[in-house]
RNA sequence: GCUUCCUUAGCUCAGUCGGUUAGAGCAACUGACUGUUAAUCAGUAGGUCCUUGGUUCGAGCCCAAGAGGGAGCGCCA
């Protein structure tokens, strides 16, 4: 049977040259089987669509059939017609069979019907077996794949970062610590501290939770890059928005202002929706159909409709001016929380918003300060639904005050020589921000939980699979 | 970390006021039937009621602790 080559089922779904005799390979989503027939629906994982197959009970044996259930993997080979259903156009009179492994109708899990997400978060071995993941899946290839292309189009590098680093570089949540040290019995130093030196890294070390000090030391060099890596944090969030290892694309640009990175990630959220609109179509249709059903709108509003740009201090007057009552008192200086986000995005404009140039106090040390004094070239993006989206600033470039604003917070000065040494040497004005991959996933599939974007979530307590 | 809700068959759930042998739909199994479409029809089987302890003559149901899960909040991406 393996004299012709495999070919996909999204291929043969939409084959013009019909009549031909073709080998595909799959799982069985469900069997049909009559006196003189069966009806495979088989999937191979190309498309969201099934190939029917038909198997003759006098061409394949009935015995062999008669094993297969859902979960089943086969190999089929047979002509490629045009269908007597009417549900498809095409499918495959089996001419031969070939199983590869069974799956115990008693004990395999997954079900011709629907299964609560929740359930299949539990089995998530098996879960990209079924129509949710696997639309998911190839949707988050595919914007992967275009965050690859839209940098590369733009002269960007792609940089690769360190996972394992070696200083408590932004403080942005909790680190996970990297140590080869015995844990029931590490040496300790003369004070019966636990000794890192004596470590693999002859310091103390944690897992990253942000390439972008790194990525500003190649963008000031290679002029534009972006990261796009895995990132840790040790936070124990419980939420639906928030994993303990995600995904994160982190462009960071020289000669580029405030402005110039609102642009960009404005042009890279569009872009990245406008393809899952051209190249995930039918999986964006199911997951509308049955997940959410302004999902399509909304991605096609998303791409048309310019953000709503506004400085933090604007923002609080309209929120002061909304006569809403807000459980968290808004005034200026405070951060924003959930509730006052949600008004602005989701009432006062009903678009995404993306909001500057916060208090200093609340945003990270490396942000530039404005002439003001009070606030920095901060920028937030908003989503409907998801919150923050990205998150970045145009960096100090200069020396005196970068160095002065990490004596001010007491950061330990001696862990960012290097840091500092590019300011010293050749300092530029450049920005960044940061693009979590798994609330973009959130936004273009219309999901409701992190958990349900990546195919092995990682949150406090669960580490399975 | 805080608040709150949930946990009963493989899955989704019902279970009255604390009372005899814990139910349904779907899936599975057996059979019938059919170019079928998450097929249809008939039948069969399937239970550590999350765990532990307590109250009670009697607990799926009440109380306590624990485990797991969902949502909200905080932090953020």
């Amino acid at each position: 049977m393996s004299i012709i080559k495999r070919e996909k089922i999204v291929k043969l779904l939409s084959e013009t040259e019909l009549n031909r005799s073709v080998l595909v390979k799959g799982w069985v989503r469900t069997i049909r089987n009559s006196k003189k027939f069966s009806f495979i629906e088989l999937n191979d994982g190309s498309t969201i669509s099934n190939i029917q197959i038909i198997a003759d009970h006098e061409v394949l044996s009935v015995d062999i059939l008669k094993e297969l259930s859902t979960g089943a993997c086969i190999g089929i080979q047979g002509m490629l017609v045009p269908s007597e259903g009417k549900n498809q156009k095409v499918e495959i009179q089996a001419s031969t069979i070939e199983v590869y492994g069974l799956a115990d109708p008693e004990s395999y899990p997954l079900q011709k019907k629907g299964h609560t997400l929740e359930f299949l978060r539990e089995i998530a071995h098996l879960r990209v077996r079924t129509n949710t993941f696997g639309a998911i899946f190839r949707i988050r290839h595919g914007m992967a794949f275009a965050i690859h292309q839209f940098f590369h189009q733009k002269g960007f590098f792609y940089v690769h970062t360190p996972i394992i680093t070696g200083s408590d570089t932004e403080g942005a949540g909790e680190l996970f610590l990297v140590t080869t040290l015995p844990i029931h019995n590490p040496p300790k130093d003369e004070k019966g501290n636990i000794n890192f030196k004596e470590d693999f890294f002859g310091k103390q070390t944690h897992l990253t939770v942000s390439g972008q000090l790194n990525g500003e030391l190649a963008a000031l060099g290679l002029a534009e890059i972006y990261t796009f890596g895995p990132t840790f944090r040790a936070e124990k969030s419980n939420t639906p928005r928030h994993l303990a290892e995600f995904w994160m694309i982190e462009p960071e640009m020289a000669f580029y202002d405030l402005n110039d990175n609102i642009n960009l990630a404005e042009e890279l959220l569009k872009y990245l929706t406008q393809y899952a609109l051209n190249h995930h179509q039918k999986d964006l249709e199911f997951l509308n159909e049955h997940y959410d059903k302004e999902l399509i709108a909304r991605l096609e509003s998303i791409v048309q409709t310019p953000f709503v740009r506004l400085s933090y201090t604007n923002a609080i007057e309209i929120l002061l001016n909304s006569g809403k009552k807000f459980e968290f008192p808004v005034a200026w200086g405070v951060d924003l929380q959930s509730e006052h986000e949600r008004y602005l995005v989701e009432e006062h404009f009903n678009k995404p918003v993306i909001l500057t140039d916060y208090p200093k106090d609340i945003k990270a040390f490396y942000m530039k300060l404005n002439d003001d004094e009070k606030t920095v070239r901060a920028m937030d993006v908003l989503f409907p639904k998801i919150g923050e989206i990205i998150g970045g600033s145009q960096r100090e470039e200069d020396y005196a005050k970068l160095l002065k604003r990490i004596r001010e917070l007491n950061l330990p000065e001696e862990e960012y020589w290097w840091y500092l040494d590019t300011r010293k040497f050749g300092t530029a004005p450049h920005s960044g921000f940061g693009l979590g991959f798994e609330r973009l996933m959130l936004f273009v599939t219309g999901m409701s939980n992190v958990r349900d974007v990546i195919p092995f979530p990682r949150t406090t307590k669960n580490a399975e699979f």
